[in-house]
DNA sequence: TTGATCGGAGACCATTATAGTCTCCGACCT
DNA sequence: AGGTCGGAGACTATAATGGTCTCCGATCAA
């Protein structure tokens, strides 16, 4: 459950990928190619590349079309949150179908629904923890973050 | 993205106004059947019925036969977390495909893959908000909880 | 200036998950 | 005994997912 496609899987191996050539020490600013990461993560080559292009779409990195061309972080790595990351390739976070609503459009079940409100909390506070990670916290291929339990207050139990 | 199953949907629902009715003032302890459900939340019946079959699989709910018959929470609200119910409906929960691998079966990105354990964190911290949270936290038709911004701690910035 | 190398874009397809329906059965209360 | 309940399975239509194929345009370098 809740889980996330292989595209955003493969969105955010290439961004880190990216990012650590990038602001690495090996070869800092070089640009890096679709082929290049989907051969080092054994993805497929054409399903990368669409990735990538959506990426590039919404600006998350910039594209160098001819020979030497490749990909670029759009910004620093420090900048670009996997919720960022995440909503470019599967949309806006919505736990419930009806958490983007438009007015005109009530689910069928609305009328009588006890458990929307409730379910936006989740929502609210699964979306600050993926704004609060950055591909920053992603590079140096060891694990980075450690993240509190999220407290729950203002229930009476 | 990230988005919960209409099965599960109707599951909380359902739960939730079980417990409504259960422990609420109006008709304490009564039995609620399948059909009460459907009509209450413009649910389709037989869905429904295989939503709570599962849930009573599950041992979340307690099913009685014959007239008069229908379900009754197994545990107090305060002890069925929302964690329980939805894993009860979508199975375990895994932002990545990885997320449950067993010792043999490795993904085609893991020698190289830089993202799982960042990853991890970050399910392991749904993994608590979602178990934080119970069903008597969705009674009583209000919205009841606040949950505060997950910290990030550890890394450098 | 031409060709190899890159990204951009679209159609296309197979597989799976989802949401929902239908049918039959067995338990149970009155 | 009959109507009311849940239990269980097969079945279907639709949509999302993961992936492939093809053609195009930009661009650099020989």
């Amino acid at each position: 459950m809740l889980k996330i496609s292989k595209k955003a899987d493969y969105a955010l191996m290439a961004l880190q990928h990216i990012a650590t050539v990038q602001f690495g020490d090996v070869t800092p600013g070089r640009v890096v190619n679709t082929k290049e990461i989907a051969e080092e993560y054994n993805i497929p080559l054409e399903l990368l590349a669409k990735v990538l292009q959506t990426l590039a779409k919404n600006a998350l990195i910039e594209s160098h079309n001819g020979p030497k061309g490749g990909y670029v972080l759009a910004r620093r790595a420090h900048q670009i949150t996997i919720a960022q990351i995440l909503e470019s390739i599967e949309g806006p976070l919505g736990i419930t179908d009806c958490s983007h609503e438009k007015d005109g459009e009530l689910c069928m079940q609305r009328e009588n629904c006890h458990i929307r409100t409730p379910l936006l909390k989740v929502q609210d506070s699964i979306a600050q923890l993926l704004n609060s990670m950055t591909l920053q916290d992603m590079m140096g291929g060891t694990p980075l973050i450690t993240i509190q339990s999220p407290a729950v207050q203002g229930v009476e139990r």
